[in-house]
DNA sequence: CGATACATTGAGGTTTATCAATTTGTGTGG
DNA sequence: CCACACAAATTGATAAACCTCAATGTATCG
């Protein structure tokens, strides 16, 4: 299973918990701007920390599964993990990417709603959940955070309805690259090149195509010169208004 | 633009301010125990009546058009209300047909990330969203309360996902029916007959297919006698189990 | 009751899926 | 470090599902 590239420990290490004069491990934390602890203030890391378990996955390892009892949330702090659901007859939606500072469990359920598998090495805190809702009560800002999460979760979430219902399979390839583009750059890493740590199996399970289908289109970008593939698992985007135009569907 | 049946007035007064000893209208409101408003105390109720505006809409109104500045958020009381994105060629996505009991505007963000318009005639109450912002800061229930509606509407979003993603045509109609169904029962209603107040064309547009599609499916599941066909635009669900096993692609 | 929008049905085309073969990449052990 | 084994990606040929275009039937509303 783990056909996937060796852990890259630069990134790992920006949420290794470092001891920094008494201060929580959170407050050294590299993500903490980008998760749900960036709602409180550094003071009150500490009781943040006292409550999380950190925990790392290699890739391929299963964090849970859909219609587990969902007990724990956790918040990822570095790699990659795709969420899915599954149909009986093994047919599979990729519901989500996640990548660090991302939050893992927002969705509501006594139970699991997808399983979470790691696509990379990943590194992520556990809260359980009932100690995070407890916090929650003396901490307001912190239900701000995360109905302020839900809401831009719910905002992705209609762009991915209207990307599988009514996009073509080149358009879903375009906003793809878009989207992990965009969404590196929101996490203070550069814009392009473009890392796709993920399959294309788990691309078209995402996009709602065939891996065949997500390969002919992606080679198709190739030779028409609007991206360029590079070795490492990464694009490069060559015309990026070419790419916004065929996104967005003109 | 108004093929639509004419108004159910006996659901219509469901939501009218009726004056009851001094109480404010909300407190009347026969919705409220499904809406946002449900976090409020009886007692509590005229403040959330006194930044309200109460409005009516005929089947083909416009609420609102995607892009626009969000200043507002709504709680729709009865009726059926479509949300939709549009792509330039004119593609059209349906995102959500709303109900009574069911809130507008959770999706985070300045302007609006779709547009709304009136299935048949609804009637809504209307919030500025800054005045709502500020009875969340006195009244902590009703943040709790969003924030449950807002990973309600993800695990709902999760679904939708999935079936455009992954599901057939004919699994997308069941799909479809039985949502409605299960929904028509949290709002108290008869889960069968189901009422479809919208059109062939609204349907393709919600579940990514065209409306000659939807016609054959549904052509299909009545010809199966899985279904039926009301005169009043309902359907009658007369295999349940069939339905759900075909919606889950059994 | 007539006009118009909506729904249904039919014929044929297009996109994407499926099945199959080949090439490329990756990790392992010698 | 190289060779091997296995998994993933690419490419090709064919098929199926769904779409498009067109015609007809049926509600609905003035």
């Amino acid at each position: 299973m783990s056909r996937e590239e060796k852990p890259n420990t630069a990134i790992l290490s920006r949420a290794l918990p470092r001891k920094k004069q008494g201060l929580s491990p959170c407050a050294a934390c590299e993500v903490r701007h980008l998760a749900v602890c960036s709602a409180l203030k550094t003071d009150d890391l500490d009781e943040l920390d006292a409550i999380l378990t950190r925990r790392d996955l290699s890739a391929g390892d299963t964090l849970f599964d859909e219609g587990e009892p969902a007990r724990n949330v956790y918040n990822l702090t570095s790699g990659c993990l795709k969420l899915y659901k599954l149909l009986p007859d093994g047919r599979r939606q990729v519901t989500g990417f996640l990548f660090a500072g991302d939050f893992v469990g927002l969705a509501n359920s006594d139970d699991y709603i997808y399983s979470a598998e790691a696509v990379t090495q990943v590194a992520l805190c556990r809260f359980e959940k009932h100690k995070l809702d407890h916090l929650m009560n003396t901490h307001l800002s912190l239900e701000k955070r995360l109905l302020g999460m839900a809401r831009f979760e719910l905002v992705e979430a209609q762009e991915q309805i209207l990307m599988l219902g009514r996009k073509t399979a080149m358009e879903r390839i375009a906003s793809f690259i878009l989207m992990l583009s965009d969404r590196a750059q929101r996490r203070d890493e550069p814009a392009d090149p473009v890392k796709l740590p993920m399959s294309r199996n788990d691309i078209g399970d995402y996009l709602g195509l065939t891996t065949e289908t997500v390969s002919r289109t992606i080679t198709r970008l190739r030779k028409n010169g609007i991206i360029s593939l590079d070795s490492d698992r990464s694009i490069t985007i060559k015309q990026r208004e070419t790419m916004n135009d065929i996104a967005e569907g003109f």
